[in-house]
DNA sequence: CATTTAATTGACCTATTGGTCAGTAATCTG
DNA sequence: CAGATTACTGACCAATAGGTCAATTAAATG
């Protein structure tokens, strides 16, 4: 579709070689199938049409298509954590952190249908995908943990957990929802039904 | 494995035909490959391999996988509706029948990572299939109603929608655990999760 | 410009899976 | 027992998907 790319090419600060920018260009384009067709339907076919290139050219760049959603899950999983020290760290209270962290987690841009269908695909082959379980349960235990630690100060190690759990069960409850069914879930009712279960559970001790 | 059936084999107080023994014994195998493999992995060799016949009978008595698929989630959820009749009935008091809801979710022959894999099989693959989604959204709409039905008395039409919205995501957010992480969440944690969540949403009006 | 190096393609392979179909074997029925 | 019906099998087909590879084309380089 662009045809082939030459050193001319060559963008930013740091001279790259071409076949660097080939593999940048095609972990987007892998990217993008990702969030419209899930984990399975990433095939190399469709990453290859998107850059207008065919099924070999992919696989020279990356060996198989689990380096290919490897990366891709690695890249996404990079600016997860980059917002989330970002959003979460720039508030003082332990509070205000909770409710950055969720409020995160519903963010309108992040809340949609496609990131949640993307998450459910990788969640729900996970169970048999090495590769794939490894991200589920980086995200997981990230979440759980961030969690846990903003509460502790507030409720105790004891009373940490099972609310930490609770919530981000109700969290993933809610992603579930947004990917089966996006039209009857906005991203701020979910943020408001989540926040309200970490009130009440607050309130409750 | 076992020969074919002959006439003389036949059970019950009804005569049935051999065939129908013979669709019934194959959609008891579909269940069993179901739970243990999800609606993917639930292949027309794996279902003729359990009653040690070959997959052109399968299809001899149901006319495509999704027919014999079709079969198996119409019988899990006769099963399951016919058990939340008669354990949510049973008790007087909305409060117990919540109660009776939500263990009845948890109940640790239900409440298992190969049931709770299916499910999550049977909804991750819903967008993209409409037998599955119309499997899904019954039992999303049923528990939903049943949940909202009784929580009206309590609190009030307004009130008991975002309730039992939260409530059921919190239930989905269980079973996603269970089936990706099963060890990590016994039936009963999950269960106290949830009559805990439910007490502080009626603990908070 | 010629040679080396890298990029790209498309044919081909293997495996899986749902499904078709004709032929065969078992069973039933008059 | 004979013919009709039913059950069953296995070969075959098409589609999909990941992956290999040799040949081709483009680019870089001395």
């Amino acid at each position: 579709m662009f045809g082939k790319l030459t050193k001319t090419d060559r963008r930013g600060p740091q001279v790259r070689p071409i076949s660097d920018m080939r593999r940048e260009e095609l972990a987007q384009a892998a990217l993008e199938v990702f969030l419209t067709h899930g984990a399975e339907g990433m095939t190399l076919e469709r990453v290859a049409k998107v850059v207008g290139s065919s099924k070999g050219t992919v696989l020279h760049y990356y060996h198989s298509k689990e380096a290919l959603l490897d990366r891709v899950l690695r890249d996404i999983l990079r600016v997860l954590g980059h917002e989330a020290r970002r959003s979460v760290g720039g508030h003082p209270t332990a509070q205000q952190k909770l409710g950055a962290q969720i409020a995160l987690c519903f963010r309108p841009e992040l809340f949609t249908p496609e990131y949640a269908r993307a998450w459910l695909s990788v969640v729900s082959k996970s169970p048999e995908t090495k590769g794939l379980d490894r991200y589920r349960r980086l995200m997981a235990r990230r979440l759980r943990s961030n969690l846990r630690a903003q509460l502790r100060p507030l409720v105790g190690a004891t009373e940490a957990r099972p609310i930490a759990e609770s919530l981000a069960a109700l969290i993933d409850g809610l992603w579930l929802r947004r990917a089966v069914d996006p039209v009857s879930l906005s991203p701020e009712r979910a943020a408001a039904l989540a926040q309200t279960h970490l009130e009440e559970s607050l309130a409750f001790l």
